[in-house]
DNA sequence: AATTAGTCTACTAAGTCGATAGGTTAATTA
DNA sequence: TAATTAACCTATCGACTTAGTAGACTAATT
């Protein structure tokens, strides 16, 4: 499962996706069009514009517009930013790497591989879907 | 990422899967052979009881066994019964499906084709991996 | 009777999640 | 210049989960 915020913050982009280009929406636009809390997602777009995704204008006529091109967005990039790792272990992720305290080695690992091919799976997945796919 | 429960709860199992068949083995085993902490694994062994996938025998001699042969135990089955749904979210879940708060209507929603695709990959994966496999 | 090994209850510290409240800053417009 | 708009920032919250630990109890074997 994800978090809400991750979800949320899929569905902004998707609905940014589909503005025309260049022109900021304010957050209350967002919020009431996809049925998300004005005040958590206030959060999670501050969080994606330090990430890259996004840029903001202040004052009347502001609001968030994105950065990048949405075929240039991948839902890969937008879960790591806002959910972390996509591996199922950190042992087995490939932006996050870290070893495990119980495994001697990775090799001998009874649940390693398995798991490198949950990962792959999933990347194939979300790799190539992108924002302007949805 | 899954946690340590579910991430302890198949290595133990494929573990017992190593062991010849029908011979208990006590947690102290498992435990000390794949360094994790004993009470721990105690709760988890259970819970795996609990849900059919193995049965114990008290006393000298006794332990843990699996109920059923290795090559009837899937992945995906011990993901379910210790971390829940593999979904990402509840409106694409098979077994634990449920209706989104935010969503007027599941074919308006512009993650929801994605979340499929992204389920549908984790389970050709781990509903086709079996614990005799790893 | 002693030992072994699973079972149960309770408790903990730390962290996360999803949200709310209220004030501050910057840009536009009248 | 004053008012309005909308992003930005800080703090707080209750509920829940995680990964354990401690200790007593029960059942089976020797």
């Amino acid at each position: 499962m994800i978090s809400k915020k991750t979800k949320y913050g899929l569905k902004a982009l998707v609905y940014l996706a589909t503005c025309p280009a260049n022109r900021p929406i304010p957050i209350a636009d967002i919020s009431s069009n996809q049925g998300i809390s004005q005040k958590f997602l206030e959060a999670i777009l501050l969080e994606l514009k330090k990430q890259g995704f996004l840029s903001s204008k202040k004052g009347k006529g502001g609001g968030y517009y994105l950065l990048k091109p949405a075929n240039e967005i991948s839902v890969a990039s937008v879960y790591r930013a806002l959910e972390g790792p996509i591996a199922w272990l950190p042992c087995v992720s490939i932006n996050y790497y870290e070893k495990c305290d119980d495994c001697p080695s990775e090799e001998a690992c009874s649940i390693n591989k398995m798991m490198l091919k949950v990962r792959n799976s999933v990347l194939e997945v979300v790799e190539n879907q992108m924002i302007s796919d949805m």
